[in-house]
DNA sequence: TAATTACCTG
DNA sequence: CAGGTAATTA
């Protein structure tokens, strides 16, 4: 099923022999530094494996060529991930189609999927089925275009559905059909694979698309006209609407279910089905108001629920809304690719929208019509899907989408897949706004320099997170929902790389984590902390609570490793009284003090190892203000060396490399997790810290001494 | 599931 | 140093 990924892991399994093991297992949360002692319960579970030493590989990097073949995974890997986590989701969400057309679905896009990772990527690692590594990408491009014409095409051919509908035989001639070699045109001609064919096909059929779209904008001046009609009559008389209606609607269904095959009818048939489909839609809305009305009433007089009353309402009015707007969108879609995958276009590359990771996605949720579009059809023509990096990107989508957005909650930002790509592109850009926040926050998409000042500024004036998550929300709906079906130019532009697909939503994500992280900084915090990096805040300014990280305390921080190598999260409180914890904050602080171990545990080991190559004996290592050692650490942590190092230090120092040199002569760094116990017994050598860093003012006496 | 840590990468 | 992932515990 997925070829890609089952070599993949094969691929991953001989490059990455050692998983990550962990070092700290078996040490409790919180209680490095004092003198619990531990039930190591779970150290046989990470000795589950036994692969090569984990040894520095930063240090000992030698030619690691399997990295370099894993990256070139990627292209196809990435890709098939998505496959992997969107398709069994289309399966619960469309319930009417079948496994094995799901399954169709999914090997269609797989193969679309390589192909595009060897368009993308000179090295085609993954294609197990010998694609022509050699392929022209003009060629590919156009191709696949064609296919989706192809596609678009035979939604118009009416009196062709009824084969296609005929049931039994979708699967083989279905795959005969998506091979990119050959291309079936819906009218019965075939096309030879020569070049000036296909350019006719193309132009033939950009025409039947021009000729869809007028079709598309009569049918919505229909649709407009029957709503002004509906919402005209149907106000007083709900009740006689409803029933009007379910007749009518009763027809469609019926036309529906038995009417399929025996679709001779052609494109007026079409339209009378969506008619008689919005209308039907538009009774349930009604009906389901009607209903709520009628909840309201009966616990009108209830005080427990009234909260929750309100509550159930908006969703409820919010559905009605959108499943009229949806199912009408899904009955347009087919005459209308363009405007839906312009939108698409459109809303990604903006930059705007997409940002709510997946779930409580809010503007891309306009895209997915089209998603269930192309279920649909394909379902209809058993016919190939189109592939198309948005096509793809449609298919995460898990959930009726709405182009009225039904807010959820959506609980936590948080930023979980797929980044490497993100981060790697991420750092060349930066926002104003981003040299202005402090010690860390840097912003990774460009678009985000239009869309993180709005999300500031609503923060700024809402303090709590949730309403300042639903403002940010909104700006952001209110700039995207307006722009669908109006925007036809960016399709000539041609298709955007996956990586710009991704990139709009993972960066949006991103600044909303950010902007959650610093609790909602307000603009003046913003302002008092602008400045730029060589001019950071002074402490002086007591009394206010930074929001945010200034290079002033990672300082202190780095003074404070000194003492203590394992602060606990409330030992940071304690002693950065000027800052306002949050989550963020709190995990950056003790991200910074994780980074303080990683330099001086690679520090320990490389002087250990140095010793061992040396000759030394354990009694002949010491760590004095002198030593190598000593300064490369001191260098690190007190590079204007205006502090003075406590003894302890130099003791824990010491001990730390005796550790880590009997450990390695003992044979130990052949073991998994050999550092383990070395992490445990320094964990256990915090010194408490001294009374001047729970001072806000503290940097300024400690390097004044 | 959140928190914490190690490890990796840029 | 930060971003990300994986592993582990509570």
């Amino acid at each position: 099923m997925y070829p890609c990924l089952t070599q993949m892991s094969d691929i991953e399994e001989l490059s990455q022999p050692q998983k990550r093991r962990r070092v700290d297992s078996g040490v409790k949360r919180s209680t490095y530094g004092q003198n619990t002692t531990l039930a190591h319960a779970t150290a046989a579970a990470v000795n589950g494996v036994a692969p090569t030493g984990n040894v520095l590989r930063s240090l000992l990097k030698g030619s690691s060529q399997n990295t370099e073949s894993l990256k070139k995974e990627n292209g196809a890997s990435i890709i098939s991930e998505l496959l992997k986590t969107a398709i069994p989701n289309k399966e619960n969400t469309m319930p009417g189609h079948s496994a094995s057309h799901t399954q169709n679905l999914v090997e269609i896009a797989q193969e679309e999927a390589i192909q595009m990772s060897t368009d993308n990527t000179a090295n085609n690692g993954c294609n197990g089925n010998g694609m022509t590594g050699g392929g022209n990408d003009v060629e590919m491009l156009q191709a696949k275009r064609a296919r989706v014409e192809n596609i678009i095409t035979n939604m118009r051919q009416s009196p062709s559905r009824s084969e296609m509908l005929g049931g039994g035989q979708l699967g083989s001639s279905r795959r005969k059909q998506r091979q990119p070699q050959q291309q079936v045109n819906s009218m019965g001609g075939i096309l030879e694979p020569n070049r000036p064919r296909k350019d006719q096909e193309r132009e033939r059929l950009k025409q039947q698309l021009h000729e869809m779209q007028q079709q598309m904008e009569r049918l919505q001046k229909k649709y407009f006209e029957l709503y002004e009609q509906e919402s005209s009559t149907g106000d007083d008389s709900d009740v006689e609407v409803i029933h009007a209606a379910q007749k009518e609607g009763g027809k469609a269904n019926q036309q529906e279910a038995e009417g399929q095959e025996s679709q001779e009818l052609g494109p007026s048939h079409f339209f009378e089905r969506a008619r008689a489909l919005v209308r039907e839609q538009e009774i349930a809305a009604r009906q389901a108001h009607l209903n709520r009305a009628q909840a309201m009433l009966a616990s009108i007089s209830n005080n427990n629920h009234r909260s929750n009353f309100g509550e159930a309402l908006k969703d409820k009015l919010t559905k009605a809304v959108t499943d009229v707007v949806d199912s009408v969108v899904r009955e347009y879609f087919p005459s209308q690719p363009t405007s839906q995958i312009t939108t698409l276009h459109h809303t990604h590359s903006s930059g705007v929208n997409g940002g709510l990771n997946g779930q409580g996605d809010i503007s891309r949720q306009s895209v997915h019509p089209a998603a269930q579009a192309i279920h649909n059809f394909s379902d209809f023509h058993s016919t190939h899907i189109p592939y198309h990096p948005i096509s793809s990107e449609a298919f995460d989508q898990t959930e009726a989408l709405p182009l009225v957005v039904s807010r959820k909650k959506e609980g936590r930002l948080r930023v979980k897949q797929g980044n490497h790509r993100v981060s790697a592109n991420a750092n060349t850009h930066s926002s104003s706004l981003a040299n202005c926040l402090p010690t860390s926050v840097a912003i990774p998409n460009p678009s985000l320099q239009q869309t993180l000042p709005i999300v500031s500024a609503a923060f700024s004036l809402h303090h709590h997170d949730e309403q300042a998550k639903d403002y940010s929300a909104r700006s952001l709906e209110s700039q995207d929902v307006p722009t669908p079906l109006t925007d036809h130019q960016i399709l000539s532009n041609g298709s955007p790389s996956m990586g710009d697909v991704h990139h709009a939503p993972e960066g949006l994500s991103l600044s909303l984590l950010k902007a959650e992280c610093g609790d909602l900084q307000d603009l003046t915090d913003l302002s008092a902390y602008g400045s730029p990096k060589g001019s950071p805040p002074h402490p002086g300014s007591q009394g206010i609570q930074n929001s945010s990280l200034t290079p002033t305390h990672l300082k202190k921080a780095k003074l404070m490793f000194f003492y203590t190598r394992y602060p606990s999260s409330s030992t940071l409180k304690q002693h950065f009284p000027d800052v306002k914890f949050n989550r963020c904050i709190t995990s950056q602080l003790i991200k910074w003090f994780s980074n303080f171990r990683e330099f001086y545990y690679i520090q320990m080991e490389k002087f250990a190892r140095q010793a061992m190559s040396e000759g030394l004996e354990t009694k002949d290592l010491h760590v004095t203000r002198d030593s190598e050692l000593f300064h490369a650490l001191n260098l690190h942590y007190n590079k204007s060396n205006e502090f003075k190092v406590p003894d302890s230090f130099l003791v824990v120092a010491e001990q730390t490399l005796s550790e880590f040199f009997n450990a390695i002569k003992a044979g130990k760094d052949l073991e998994a997790s050999w550092k383990k116990n070395i992490y445990k017994i320094i964990s256990k050598l915090d010194s408490p810290l001294p009374e001047i860093f729970q001072s806000p003012d503290c940097m300024k006496e400690l390097l004044g001494e």
